[in-house]
DNA sequence: CTGCACTTAAA
DNA sequence: TTAAGTGCA
């Protein structure tokens, strides 16, 4: 009698899942388990929404299971604790059972640790990872990392063949033991909102919706994807961040819309898309051969920015009243739904950083603290890049100015309005520099600024070159 | 070594 | 068009 326990972490799918599969084959009975670990839930870059989505998740999953004559156990404490009492359950229950843990890598610093000490003493067994080709996968001819993008993605679009990729269909049933029992999930966390229904089926509806047919977004991908009023990327981040879908299912598409693109625009919209699913890749890697990362620069030197750290201006800046209106605007739709465009959060990064001239890792703290998709990897890589300091980064001279990336990108203003509701009647030519209004249009459109509306917390011009100072000075 | 290219912005 | 910079083939 084999026992394979099937332990889930960062892939809450039945459908291709690599580790689930090898647990099926080995084994005689597939125990799925997952573990409410308090080193995640209670650290300092946890949010209560993302958690919420998680438990909605295992929700969903622990129905999936029982329609499959299975079932799902959820337990508290820290996984080598949790691991080790199961182990010792099933023992009593079975006997002359052989016992093994599946579980998918996982390739934070702090999941590097944790699987490591539980290895040191019991079966574990790492399959597959949450990247859609794993980390040492695409390397430099002399076997290094790379550490620009544009390089690997092309050796990554050279490895992958996404001809040979054959998902793993969910499993129809599954044999599981009767013992041991389950926690009772937890309901504590609030639920996410109606812009992101957790589990694998609402993620496979978005994927098709979002790649499938003549009228796809993916067709237009190429430039929507650059506008937060539009709403033109895909919004998968939430269900890849869980595993709720497949990196390879969503590899696989794009190469399908790519090969069924009805025109060139159409084409290189799924090509976009795929660079942004390789972005992903990119910064797993990044995580997995240069954890460093984690706690400080990529590079070295970069640690040496004098920064403001001013209190008040991070606190005006997380609550979305700095007074630019396309920064609050994406400030607010984080923390109303736990999500923000990508654009916009290259922007808010880029005044964070240069502007406010506030450590990088404050911000990238408070994106964890309320992002659905928060990901180490992603994020913190997203972070050093807008920061300046990372791989492959935006040289520091490159400043986003947040008035011009607004007319730019929101063009119409429809995104500060539907985020920024004072401002919903200032004519788009000054809504994203509403303070160039006059004294009489600020009381024509009911915006005045200074008590309606903040003044910008500081002159763009002056921080520019302020930020130019100081960066220069670190390296002097 | 040398040229090319860079999630590119601003002027 | 430039570039306060640099990895990579």
């Amino acid at each position: 009698m084999k026992i394979a326990i099937w332990w889930i972490r960062r892939d809450l799918r039945l459908d291709d899942n690599h580790a689930l599969h090898a647990a099926m084959r080995w084994s005689d009975q597939v125990l799925p388990l997952y573990i409410i670990d308090p080193a995640l839930t209670g650290s300092a870059y946890t949010s209560d929404r993302r958690l919420g989505f998680l438990l909605g998740g295992l929700a969903l999953l622990q129905s999936d299971l029982a329609t499959r004559a299975s079932r799902l156990v959820i337990r508290h404490g820290t996984p080598f604790a949790v691991l080790g009492q199961i182990v010792e359950e099933l023992r009593v229950c079975a006997p002359a059972a052989t016992i093994r843990i599946y579980a998918e890598t996982d390739y934070s610093p702090y999941a590097k640790a944790r699987d490591q000490a539980i290895a040191a003493t019991y079966p574990l067994h790492l399959v597959s990872s949450p990247a859609i080709l794993p980390p040492g996968a695409v390397v430099k001819d002399d076997g290094s990392a790379y550490t620009v993008f544009t390089p690997y993605s092309r050796r990554w679009k050279a490895t992958f063949r996404a001809e040979a990729v054959k998902p793993l269909p969910a499993p129809v049933i599954l044999s599981t033991p009767a013992f041991p029992e389950s926690d009772t999930l937890p309901a504590s966390a609030p639920p996410p909102g109606p812009e992101f229904p957790p589990g694998e089926r609402a993620a496979a509806r978005r994927l098709a919706a979002f790649t499938e047919g003549a009228e796809a977004p993916i067709a237009r991908y190429a430039t929507d994807r650059d506008r937060p009023d539009l709403n033109g990327t895909s919004q998968l981040s939430p269900y890849l961040r869980f595993g709720m879908l497949s990196p390879r299912r969503a590899a696989l598409a794009a190469y399908r819309a790519e090969a069924e693109a009805a025109d060139e625009p159409a084409r290189r919209g799924a090509q976009v898309w795929l660079d942004e699913l390789i972005w992903r890749d990119f910064y797993i890697t990044i995580l997995d051969r240069f954890p460093h990362v984690r706690g400080g620069s990529f590079r070295p030197e970069y640690d040496k920015i004098r920064w403001a750290n001013d209190q008040a201006a991070f606190a005006a800046w997380c609550e979305g009243r700095t007074g630019y209106p396309f920064v609050d605007a994406a400030m607010r739709q984080l923390r109303a739904i736990g999500w923000m465009h990508n654009r916009a959060r290259m922007v808010v990064a880029s005044f964070l950083v240069k502007d406010l001239l506030i450590d990088w890792r404050w911000g990238e703290r408070w994106f964890m603290q309320h992002l659905l998709d928060g990901d180490p990897a992603a994020n913190n890589g997203g972070w050093q890049w807008a920061a300046g300091t990372g791989t492959d980064a935006a040289p520091y001279f490159r400043i986003f100015n947040p008035v011009s990336q607004g007319q730019k990108f929101d063009p119409t203003g429809d995104y500060v309005r539907r985020w920024v509701p004072e401002l919903s009647a200032v004519p788009p030519k000054q809504i994203h520099a509403p303070w160039q209004l006059s004294a009489a249009d600020q009381r024509r459109v009911r915006c005045i600024i200074g008590q309606d509306y903040p003044h910008p917390i500081i002159d763009h011009q002056f921080a520019r070159v302020r930020a130019l100072e100081v960066y220069k000075q670190a390296f002097a």
